[in-house]
DNA sequence: GGCATATAGCTTAGTGGTGAGATATATAGG
DNA sequence: CCTATATATCTCACCACTAAGCTATATGCC
């Protein structure tokens, strides 16, 4: 048998990588790298302020919308926090056992139901609200307000620019499959 | 008050939220929203476009950085991807299962490991990169490529405030513009 | 009314990933 | 050399969340 074992040898080099990027395409994929970066950057902030109160961000994301906006509906809720429907029944189920919030039937639509924060969950967030709020606010500080704003609205633009043209299957291929990997 | 069961209550009213932001941290919370739905966009643009491939976006990554640098310590794949320690070798383990990378011993630390990517992993991303740099340069086709450049400039700029602890002077009264902006 | 289809939320199995602790190795100081 | 501490990776228990299918209800058409 061959007598290489590869594991015991050195990489070849370390500066000989097999892909070049185009430059043709350089600046998209800067652009995703960076904004992942600012995202998690941001993110991780904002989650070790929320997590010292006990809650996941998912959880503040749902108590935060029914603060601002009062009662929603739970189809409400995730089509603003982009959760699943599965995502939703969680969350709220959590929230409902630590009676931060209640579920209420909808006289309208008799499948749907209404999240409602309790006094509890509204003086949870009363409590915790404003330092998030100082929280954030600090870690975008190192752009001043005019580029904040700036930045904002280059990002909706991105945003838009992103959903749009989202391809619904029936282009190229069987949408019954995943693809291959190997085989190459 | 006699025993009532709230959930056959609607709630009392959809327009009277019990919090409402101070305008002070409406800029700050509003970037954090739009920051985030950008990225969950571009993201799931990103991640359709490699579940086709039978890969998640966590493997890609880890694929990606190979291709593009040749042979990295787990470590330095770890910081670049930013997964946990368990994270990487999770998804190490996975690739090197379908055979498109190898583990080599590295000869200055026994403790560390390189992954270096085999010819099929090569060969899998000559296939696959190509179609998702396009992917990702459609998908940011929303703006020109002045303000990608722009906008990803402040990404970078938020990426390090919201990294480091700063709470620079700056603050309400001087939007003159914070004083070093690059550094890297 | 009666049927077909769409929709809101729930259930369940499965997954990608985290985080703390374990192991092996490295490094510094006596 | 010996000890103490730091570091790179792995192991394992757990978790937040997804996806698909299910039930109940709603809606449109005949």
């Amino acid at each position: 048998m061959d007598a290489r074992d590869s594991r015991l040898e050195p990489p070849s080099g370390r500066d000989d990588p097999p892909g070049t990027v185009d430059p043709k395409f350089a600046r998209a994929l800067k652009l995703f790298t960076v904004l992942s970066r600012a995202h998690v950057a941001l993110h991780d902030r904002s989650r070790e302020d929320i997590a010292r109160h006990g809650l996941t961000p998912g959880e503040f994301a749902v108590l935060e919308a029914l603060y601002h906006r009062g009662p929603l509906l739970l189809g409400e809720i995730r089509a603003k926090i982009l959760v699943s429907s599965g995502g939703i029944t969680y969350l709220v189920d959590r929230l409902e056992e630590r009676a931060l919030l209640e579920r209420r039937h909808c006289p309208e639509d008799r499948r749907a139901r209404y999240a409602v924060l309790t006094p509890d969950g509204i003086a949870l967030m009363d409590r915790i609200f404003p330092a998030h709020a100082v929280a954030l606010k600090d870690a975008v500080s190192g752009l001043g307000p005019e580029d904040q704003e700036v930045l904002t609205d280059l990002l909706r633009v991105l945003g838009r620019s992103a959903r749009s043209g989202v391809r619904e299957a029936a282009d190229a291929g069987a949408p019954g499959g995943p693809a291959d990997v190997d085989s190459g």
